[in-house]
DNA sequence: ACGAATTAGTATGTGTTCTGAACTATATGG
DNA sequence: CCATATAGTTCAGAACACATACTAATTCGT
């Protein structure tokens, strides 16, 4: 039972300053903004001197450019404005149980180049998804270092318990994958990247997307639920991701909802994931054409819903009971206001998205504000953008790794 | 809406390398562990003289004392021991519904001087209670400092949500205590302490007391539950007190455990409160005496249960079944595997454990493991323990503060 | 009993990095 | 064209950890 948080044993050292500055001044270069040295030093407190020589030290590492002299029509001397530099990117991957995507993202959070492949993976060797994942990034990673981009990193996205130390899937259910050793796929992926590419939780990662590159504009602190065949979870607070004590933080699937209900496939009773996850609410939706492959299946659920099937509206809404009952409590128990609803649930938003609000309401009103209720619009790329985000974010919080 | 975890803007300056050292250097140094100066550089990596130069000022604070020459039969030169001076504590109290508690600790865990008042706080006014609890205060300060003691800082716990920064009770509701600024309170109970008293939650800093005097030695991620009138809790994460983005973590007396269930003063429904607070239970258990207070209702109950009443009996063990629904929710969610719990949950353990131990297997098995349960055992010092501690660990924090 | 070995702690010079003040560079406005 | 304002650089000085060399105090072996 490995658990982080240890005290710091690692004692400060001067050089350390140095590293801290490096990444402060980072922070407050975006990828438009044209901030000025001046700027940066007004911002954080440091003087013009340290930023002029930290602003150096980081255009050296490549992901920061000068975009030339600003006018700005002001007196005195024009700033040189900076920005991050476009052509650094990072690498993100997803296996699902219905898809494989990748693609390229680079430091202003634009998608370069993507791919998507329907796949039905439930079940199928862990060797062959990982040789057709293989074809598709370096298809992506091509295209994108083609157009003159440079990989500093890369993530991989798996529904299920990792170890990312390791390179480890511990256990996915839906994909019947259980301590299945990627470490060696995720090397190929991206080569030689400075750093690394790295193993991650889908719905976790889905909610690091939603920060960086959908509601995080709006939202620092919220819970992110991803409806796939089963239901994941992950949770934002202070604009970063609680992953806690061991990094399994956000199972909201197997938070308990329905205290007499069903078994779960994870043995307890009564979780979310019975009465939410895609197979959950198609069975009460009537919808069981076992022939066919759970996403085509969803498929018919949203046309019965679309023509108004009262069956299927009651499925769908009564799983909007239920995640309410999950976000109240986690939002007591984490001190959240906002949820951002992902996967089938955003798909699923016109229906579900009322009785939540209604089971808001009557379990904890006024826990979770008008407009603390948002639905997410990055459809398959979540996991993907997540994923590639966080190895930017790693560049960024560490960018004297690319110093000599 | 007050949110904390905004990026950290300060400058890093060559000054905080050695504030960071101090206090690393300080977090080797416990009550009587008498470690050296060699002991703390082989610990921390600094060198030896680094170390010397860290001590000599750690020693100016009061922090910390020289022991003289260890003998511990060993060649070479003996070190010279190092330890917390005892001669430093803190102040802690609280405010609850039924008792007032006042402490005073010092910097080696000991309660140096201590009362407790029986009182019946529930909608009285808050300058009565503020006055006797000022009183009391004065008496165990007296006795402490006649003892050679200095204080450090303090804190006051209630039973309700409050903003440490401006002093004020936000909401108390089982005291009645709505918006009640205790500011002035709180600076005369220990006037000109280095680093202040500071108002807390009560569940939350008698989960902190679990920690650095209780169970802490064998957990370091857990989550408390306290059981007083209202049902609190408190989230330790890493051996810290987890406290949410608008410092309402824990929050666990308001996590949906019965869907179907009753309404909740909280607004809500379903509530922990509603079936685990001790008026929900005593009204399970038919001990519903109106005329004498709750303190004495449950002596009743627990007199009752002693006698193999089967309804006392069946309303405990009920509390114990959304008890277990409610940590395996937390647990999902904080990815946790144990649970102190305080209060009269600890003084009805052995009816209250064996029911919660079979609500986390049937609900989870597996996920809180044998030996994740405990009790606490500091009683009525919890509150005040957590609060006091809580002064001495910003003192440990920041010792740089008590130099010129 | 006495020197060798071992460990604790101190003194001193060096390198890193921030700060502050002086300086250069480049614009606007009258 | 010069005063003024703002951007950015240069350089001396201070703080601090490090490495190395030193002194101090003990045990072990003969």
């Amino acid at each position: 039972m490995r658990e982080q948080g240890a005290a710091s044993t690692a004692p400060g050292r001067v050089g350390d300053v140095r590293r801290r500055n490096l990444a402060l001044v980072l922070a407050n270069i975006g990828p438009n903004t044209r901030v000025t040295r001046a700027d940066i030093a007004a911002a954080t407190g440091l003087t013009k001197a340290s930023v002029s020589s930290l602003v150096a030290e980081l255009l050296e590492t490549g992901l920061v450019e000068e975009l030339g002299v600003t006018r700005d029509g002001e007196r005195g001397r024009p700033g040189v404005g900076l920005a991050l530099d476009a052509r650094r990117g990072a690498l993100g991957a997803e296996i699902n149980v219905d898809y494989l995507a990748v693609g390229v993202v680079d430091l202003h959070g634009t998608l370069r180049s993507h791919e998507v492949a329907e796949a039905v993976n439930h079940g199928r060797r862990p060797e062959d998804v990982l040789a057709e994942l293989s074809a598709l990034a370096h298809r992506c990673v091509d295209a994108a270092t083609a157009s003159g981009l440079t990989l500093l990193g890369g993530g991989l996205a798996v529904p299920g318990l990792v170890d990312p130390a390791r390179g480890i899937v511990l256990t996915a259910p839906n994909l019947r994958w259980h301590d299945t050793d990627v470490s060696a796929v995720l090397e190929t992926l991206a080569p030689e990247v400075p750093f690394g590419v790295v193993l991650s939780n889908e719905a976790n990662s889905a909610a690091l997307a939603e920060l960086w590159y959908g509601h995080g504009a709006f939202f620092r602190n919220y819970l992110f639920i991803s409806g796939e065949v089963g239901v994941g979870g992950g949770l934002v607070i202070g604009s970063e991701l609680f992953s806690g004590p061991r990094g399994y933080a956000g199972e909201v699937g197997h938070v308990v909802v329905e205290p007499g209900g069903r078994r779960c496939s994870c043995g307890g009773r009564g979780c979310l994931e019975t009465v939410a996850g895609q197979e959950a609410i198609l069975a009460a939706a009537g919808i069981t054409d076992g022939g066919s492959t759970t996403a085509a299946r969803m498929a018919s659920l949203q046309a019965a819903l679309e023509a108004g099937d009262a069956q299927a509206v009651t499925a769908v809404e009564r799983a909007g009971h239920y995640l309410g009952i999950a976000v109240v409590s986690a939002a007591r128990l984490v001190d959240l206001s906002a949820v951002v609803l992902g996967g089938h649930f955003a798909v699923l938003r016109q229906w579900i998205g009322p009785a939540l609000t209604s089971s808001l309401d009557g379990f904890a009103p006024g826990l979770v504000p008008e407009g603390g209720v948002a639905f997410s619009e990055l459809e398959t790329t979540a996991a993907l953008r997540g994923a590639a985000g966080a190895a930017l974010r790693r560049a960024l919080a560490a960018p004297y790794e690319l110093l000599g």
